[in-house]
DNA sequence: AACTTCGGTTCCACAATATGGAACTTCATC
DNA sequence: GATGAAGTTCCATATTGTGGAACCGAAGTT
């Protein structure tokens, strides 16, 4: 690791943390010791202070696991960090396309974004987190349809736009077509002008759990950029869902080239 | 806090961290700043340090939250940290009673124990972790009965002791006592001369997820010590829940006397 | 466009701080 | 009771972290 001065003690510490939270097992204290090549009495002053602070926490046998803050963390947050686990692919994704990116999930059969990053154009950006959007005429939601995480409910489904798709048989061929491509489309369906590109991510147990979009005007998201984009987005959400734990189906570079 | 020597930085980065893992809401440099009263230069230096590592994340507009290696752990971890919140628990139950703790789930219709903290006796303690109880006849199981967390398999019950109940309806009637106690206990019940004493430990949505319990021997588990006992499980199983995230029917103080 | 404020990072001389070898304490084993 | 392994505490030392001030870039203000 690099060695970016004036941190060596937080360096060192930080890596005994890391260490210890990533593994999935308590980790003795000499294990500690042999893999960071600390001598005795750092490692433990370090390993100390940290447990002071409830960051590590020691099993009856003397090995260290993550601690109470950690644990509370944990607990407490279930999903709600996806939004932190998911921020730095919406910041690449934002940062390749220029538009808005949004992550959503399903809530009480609709869909409802929870983060977001802006587009740098100015055309575009307006906050949509907390938005909830229905589900046959956006790209999240048509992605959510399409794997099974959400169904239609009953009754004629809303036009919102001159393109809005009303028609359940026709939708179902598109949604067979999601499947298909790995990414979800919606033109000018929810809005005129607009245009949205989402794809899914998936659980630890390969259900699909949220989705991610770019959105923003037709003038930009010509049918070249939607192709590039959707790719993009599949990719991402392949790498993002890998992270969280899915099974993976194929594997993806989570960094990979366009 | 206690002052301890030779690592002020990692107390200071400490401190940072838990702040912004305990805070619910993204943490600005300045909020930061105010609240650890560190000079500005100090506090940049630390918080990027712990951004290297990947413990803290910086959002779009500059906040600080979690980072990458904590969303991990929070995703990865599901319940097998209840353990590690578990653990203080545990420990401040077996430092006042000195008998046998232990934290168990359901698990494939039995009760299993998942975590222990042993008696400070020579008399009553063997580990139990990974050991499955059945339901009718332990005073773990019975919480859960109690609560409607597990349902008795059909047939009849099976017959451990002399003082076993095997009889549906009597049972019944314990477990409507249980409900009301707030704790469920096993007397001689599972085997000669062992007693034991169990509460729920519910989870975010008020559901019973586990059951912590004392056991000892008959001779030294006596009626009033069973009460107090009891009581006692029944307060930390309470403040537990609380800091699992269960809502919170009646306040409780997690350090609170006996 | 020039100026100011605000939020944050970088610099650097200084000394307070973390360091680590060795002594010491515990606990288990022979 | 002696020996060894695992971990903690001590303390002289200089390496390290410190923090005031300068600096930078972005977002108002005149």
């Amino acid at each position: 690791m690099k060695t970016p001065s004036g941190t060596q003690a937080i360096d060192r510490a930080a890596q005994l943390l890391v260490r210890v939270v990533e593994a999935g097992e308590p980790q003795p204290f000499t294990a500690l010791l042999a893999e960071s090549g600390l001598p005795k009495s750092t490692a433990s002053r370090l390993l100390s202070a940290l447990e002071r602070h409830g960051l590590l926490q020691r099993d009856r046998d003397g090995a260290f696991r993550p601690g109470p803050v950690l644990a509370r963390y944990a607990s407490r947050s279930g999903s709600a960090d996806l939004a932190v686990t998911a921020q730095p692919y919406l910041e690449r994704i934002g940062g390749k396309t220029g538009e808005t990116v949004n992550l959503a999930v399903l809530s009480g059969g609709a869909v409802e974004q929870i983060a977001q990053v802006d587009s740098s154009y100015l055309l575009g950006a307006t906050n949509w987190v907390g938005l909830r959007v229905p589900l046959h005429c956006s790209a999240l939601g048509k992605v959510f349809l399409a794997h099974g995480a959400a169904e239609l409910p009953g009754g004629p489904l809303e036009r919102r736009t001159a393109r809005t798709v009303t028609d359940r048989e026709q939708l179902g061929r598109e949604l067979a077509g999601i499947r298909r491509r790995g990414y979800g489309v919606a033109r000018e369906e929810l809005e005129p002008g607009l245009i949205a590109v989402a794809a899914a991510v998936r659980g630890r147990d390969g259900a699909v759990i949220a989705a991610l979009s770019v959105s923003g005007p037709s003038v930009r998201l010509t049918p070249d950029r939607v192709t590039e984009t959707g790719e993009l987005l599949a990719g991402e959400a392949a790498a993002l869902s890998e992270v969280l734990g899915a099974p993976l189906d194929r594997a993806r570079d989570p960094a990979g080239p366009l």
